[in-house]
DNA sequence: GTCATTTATGAAAACGTTTTCATAACTTGA
DNA sequence: TCAAGTTATGAAAACGTTTTCATAAATGAC
């Protein structure tokens, strides 16, 4: 591991000076500027080398107004739908040339708040963000817009913001997928396991689903549907209720994956049988999905569609003169992914 | 979404036109600087909201030589381990006024290569590192301990590195663990299933199993152990191969928890029941062994507790003037997670 | 060989902060 | 009231780039 150590970091100023050249002619070498003798250009990337040479991206973009980084906000990344998601703009924004700062809200409306406000004073150059399950008010998003910095919400999204470009998925699709499925294999008694109905996501998976319970006939059991945090916990909670009653359900359509795989320890650990005596479709459909038995039926979301699908928008808004774009919300299809639970 | 259109960004300048004041003042007054009246704060601070002034990070970064961001490379952030990790982390550094900057090596060693050279023009602060399977050659991260920037090696680590930390699970225990659990559960002809040797992790989880064979007087047979990639298929593979041979393993080692649940899914659909004909241990303890039946056996590696070790370890390097620490490499112990597969 | 044109280079300003040094304005103690 | 300290403010330089404008050098046309 032998190094020659250097002490100063070599700015620009330091190959102009050993090559008695101006500071200029360094930069317009460096950045393939036209009209700069090829032999000039040798001697400045030579130098450049030879002292250890890399440009100071702070300096770029205090002169550009441009940091080529993308700021992205998402709950928490050790969700797969956001792993996958992230991984595909990732990748994607590299080839471009951008940096991504991500960072993770814990699903605080007030972590949020505070992320959007660091973004905003690192100047990054444009924002993506997933929102927080309880993200009411919108407000703090507005800098972005005032200033006319790209902003892009994706999956969680607020249900309209001007100046700022919406992609979800298609959940109210998603929910009617679920709830057709379960009708058309005989079930009777649907239970549906909801989150909190201050987010679209849910919101729409479940207006879709009881769409699909009406356009087969099915009626909704009160006693049968529930709002609340989708964790392990409030869905065993949940499905204690609902066993407890008299009617009990013959399918659950939970709406994430989390709360079908409590669903599906519930009913091991109680002797139901899947799928002959309960059903099940969970959504997002999480690897967990497909490796537990029998494995759970889900709605795939493609989050990495999802995420080549905002980056493509972003690198479209970042080109485009502030007037162009902003155009209608983006829908991605979603797909019913059938197994052994159904 | 009322919002009233500001064109400008301001800055610390507009401030001190509007107050008459200089920009200097203004710069204290925001920092607290002491030795400003407190009806002069009161005022900045006050036209400082009402103009929507955020500081800028690039400048303040260019003056200061200071970007109060870290940089992490990983392999993929959507590992369990590493999401896991990092979310400590960012928790961690935020707390501590730090970004992070996030990016994904997606296990080649080219695109380690690009990354550190962006994380050095970014110039981060610090640089977090968790490496690719293959990297053999680090000197690419040189410019990093040539420019006494911290730089923190985590659980993919080198062997030795000059002038880095290096934070790492102790894999030999882990291997040695499983390797004894399995001989005191009476396993006989223990297969092993691990990663390329190229990397660190593998090398010590093997070496580790095979002493604790050795140390319960059991043989190894070479037609039961593999190194390979620790994919799906590559595990199926293997298993075939060894499942033809005519001495027949009663116990598998794997070196991650991918493979685990492939030899999960292989024994299952050739009849093999676990535990009474096949035992098996994972490694890393992702939540997947939990939820497949029989769950599976796995190596605890608290991600969580790696990351704030991390953490903390940076925060002493950036306080510390250049001369100290740079200490001795940190182990973080581990725990076998016994369950149904043994 | 001269003049006009192109081409390569340099000087200097700008981006938005912080900080050193200097100075003006206040206190305080006799 | 005055000298001696404090305290609050300002002026200017610095961080490392890029870019506009100017200029020197080189080329080409006659």
């Amino acid at each position: 591991m032998s190094r020659t150590k250097k002490n100063q970091e070599s700015t620009i100023l330091d190959i102009a000076a050993a090559l008695q050249l101006s500071p200029a002619t360094i930069s317009r070498a460096l950045n393939n500027n036209p009209n700069v003798t090829p032999a000039t250009r040798k001697k400045v990337t030579e130098m450049a080398g030879q002292l250890g040479y890399r440009r100071n991206n702070m300096a770029l973009g205090l002169r550009n107004n441009k940091t080529h980084t993308i700021g992205l906000i998402v709950p928490r990344i050790s969700m797969f739908f956001h792993a996958e998601a992230i991984t595909m703009m990732q990748n994607a924004l590299y080839e471009k040339g951008y940096n991504l700062i991500i960072s993770q809200s814990n699903d605080s409306p007030e972590m949020e708040r505070r992320l959007v406000d660091t973004m905003y004073s690192s100047r990054v150059d444009a924002l993506i963000v997933s929102c927080t399950l309880d993200t009411q008010d919108f407000s703090h998003f507005d800098v972005f817009a005032d200033n006319d910095i790209p902003l892009i919400f994706y999956d969680r999204v607020p249900p309209a913001f001007d100046g700022a470009l919406i992609i979800r998925g298609d959940d109210f699709q998603g929910g009617y997928l679920a709830g057709t499925h379960l009708a058309e294999t005989g079930c009777k008694r649907i239970a549906h396991i909801s989150g909190p109905l201050t987010t679209n996501l849910y919101r729409d998976r479940s207006a879709g689903f009881f769409k699909a319970l009406k356009a087969a006939g099915l009626p909704v059991y009160e006693h049968l549907v529930f709002y609340q945090p989708l964790t392990y916990d409030n869905t065993r909670t949940a499905l204690k209720k609902m066993f407890e009653h008299r009617e009990k359900p013959d399918a659950v359509f939970t709406a994430n994956d989390t709360a079908a795989i409590a669903v599906h320890e519930f009913a091991r650990e109680n002797g139901l049988e899947i799928p002959r005596q309960l059903k099940i479709v969970g959504y997002s459909n999480d690897p967990r999905c497909a490796i537990i038995r029998p494995a759970i039926t889900s709605v795939e979301q493609f989050p990495g569609k999802m995420g080549s699908k905002v980056v493509e928008a972003l690198m479209q808004m970042l080109a485009a003169d502030r007037e162009t774009a902003l155009n209608e919300p983006i829908t991605i299809p979603v797909q019913l992914i059938r197994r052994m639970s159904t």
